[in-house]
RNA sequence: CGGGGCGUGGCGCAGUCUGGCUAGCGCACCUGCUUUGGGAGCAGGGGGUCGCAGGUUCGAAUCCUGUCGCCCCGACCA
């Protein structure tokens, strides 16, 4: 009867790990590819629910700072895009593109596109543009400033090969975009926002990031520098998590987003634009996920507490489901992180392990087993997501330590996933030792190696063209660290500059 | 866009080379009984016309032609 233990997911991290993270997204019910739809995902309600925390606390980290939430148009005109020359370059490639407002029958009873317009729209694939357009005409004077919006929307990029929350034609995403009257304004909303998304990431996510600026090659499309949070996932690849753009005077002076100052002299707005996206949920799972199944940080859970009665017999059923109810009040009246206790009672007509196991894959942090001889010793039998442990603990007990239990889990999460960076995190001088932390031992079918490699570097077209062929990126140059002298690892030239490099989704 | 592969119940597949009874199997689903504290067992049952179109044939999932779609590798991917 007993099957021997074994592994919800398969197969597990160590041995594919691609194709584990999909069958976690498949077992926790998080999402899936639309088969009607090419490269877009259906998100499912154990998936929305995740990324409706995730809005809410960035929200709310938004108003504090000082934004105000707005909504743009779907379509932007054709030539909206083609005005910043680096942003066309970028964004040219995948966009979807609106030509025709009607369809007609045609000669075979099928209906063909027809009415042509005569600008084509884009689908916005970002909206600097469109936005931008709507800034220039509110912008009078010093007055006006700073504009500070946030917008949530979905926006659509035709990618070749899509993943998942990392990687969709479609996804959803909250982009900001200020505008400011100096330099140095526009800067400090730059990189406050930057640190917004590392609090929410490490705080939230439980998922450490590394702040940093990426280097030109890497930049947004008309952006003059770009900041970003880089975490490790399990597979030791770096996962781009936010962005944060100063962009200069770029989008202001193309679309004359111009003010008059104190002194009445005509000046263009200093820019800014930053977003994240689905995305995060792909770097969540991939951050704390085992070969169970998903881990959801208790911050982040839409459940935080599920109960499930056990009994086999009506009289037994009338004697567990109201402890249970009174159990859920109990648990429900206590306050976690900003919230309440979330519980969830599944008292569905299944067997009793195969209920546990789909909850241990949609990763619920708490499971509360609750049945005649708990009841009997006015206790529950808890399990615990994140350490596996499972023990019989007082009822009254549990309920006045369910909070901190829970922020014991969160920060569990958070220690073990950075001590997972740590660990595959090493300062690298020489190009040897460079090239054998990025090359696997098997090429045919790689196994889970290197990590991140701290270096100085200069970009050069040599060093480009060396990455290019590791398959390793520079991931960013860190803020805010000491600035030593050293020699680049592929030059020997000496630098200043010093970066993170890894493998990347 | 170049190379390779695949379309058969909800999912995963067999059958195709060598046309032939009513198109099978596993999982999932439904019902009943026995079970139930880490993924249950037995019995019964529902559901497919074989991607689509045309052709060859007494007869096509199977052969031929065309077409559509998808997947993998490469290229590409702020």
């Amino acid at each position: 009867m007993a099957k021997p233990p074994k592994n919800a997911i398969s197969p597990t991290r160590e041995e594919d790990y691609p194709e584990w993270y999909q069958q976690v997204i498949k077992a926790a019910e998080l999402a899936e590819n639309s088969p009607d739809v090419r490269g877009c995902m259906v998100i499912r309600p154990w998936g929305y629910a995740i990324w409706e925390n995730m809005q809410r606390v960035l929200d709310r980290m938004f108003k504090d700072t000082g934004h105000v939430n707005a909504y743009f148009p779907l379509f932007i005109p054709l030539s909206f895009i083609e005005r910043e020359a680096a942003h066309v370059e970028g964004f040219a490639k995948e966009c979807a593109v609106v030509t025709h407002h009607r369809l007609e029958p045609g000669p075979d009873g099928k209906l063909i596109p027809a009415g042509p317009l005569e600008e084509p729209y884009i689908v916005r694939p970002t909206s600097e543009t469109i936005i931008g357009a709507s800034y220039a005409r509110w912008v009078q004077s010093y007055r006006d400033l700073p504009i500070l919006i946030n917008q949530w929307a979905n926006v659509v990029r035709w990618e070749m090969r899509t993943r998942l929350f990392l990687r969709t034609a479609e996804f959803l995403w909250q982009e900001g975009h200020t505008a400011h009257a100096t330099r140095d304004e526009a800067i400090h909303e730059t990189r406050q926002m930057l640190d917004v998304y590392a609090d929410f990431a490490e705080n939230y996510m439980a998922m450490p990031v590394i702040k940093g600026e990426k280097t030109e090659g890497e930049r947004f499309p008309g952006a003059v520098q770009t900041y970003a949070i880089e975490a490790m996932m399990q597979d030791r690849k770096a996962l781009q998590a936010g962005t944060s753009h100063f962009l200069g005077q770029n989008f202001s002076r193309v679309q004359e987003i111009k003010f008059q100052d104190q002194n009445g002299q005509e000046e263009y707005c200093w820019t800014t634009s930053w977003g994240v996206s689905t995305r995060l949920v792909g770097g969540l799972i991939m951050t704390h996920s085992d070969d169970d199944g998903l881990i959801i940080p208790p911050r982040l859970a839409p459940k935080h507490v599920v109960i499930l009665p056990i009994y086999r017999s009506d009289e037994e059923r009338s004697q567990v489901i109201p402890y249970c109810e009174s159990l859920k009040r109990e648990l429900e009246a206590q306050s976690f992180s900003d919230g309440k206790v979330e519980v969830m009672l599944d008292d569905r007509d299944l067997r009793g392990g195969e209920k546990a196991w789909q909850h241990i894959k949609k990763g619920v942090p708490l499971r509360a087993e609750v049945g005649p001889k708990d009841i009997a010793k006015n206790a529950v039998f808890l399990g615990r997501r994140d350490t596996g442990q499972k023990q019989g603990i007082g009822r009254d007990e549990f309920v006045a330590t369910v909070s901190s239990l829970l922020t014991e889990m969160q920060d569990g999460l958070f220690r073990r996933a950075k001590s997972l960076r740590d660990d595959n995190t090493r300062d690298i001088d020489n190009l040897d030792e460079f090239k054998a932390y990025f090359t696997p031992q098997d090429a045919e079918r790689p196994e889970i190696h290197g990590g991140f490699a701290n270096c100085y570097f200069v970009e050069t077209p040599e060093v480009d063209e060396l990455l290019k062929k590791l398959k390793v990126t520079i991931r960013c140059v860190p803020v805010g660290q000491e600035e030593a002298a050293g020699t680049c690892v592929f030059t020997g030239q000496p630098t200043t500059q010093r970066g993170v490099f890894a493998k990347a989704y």
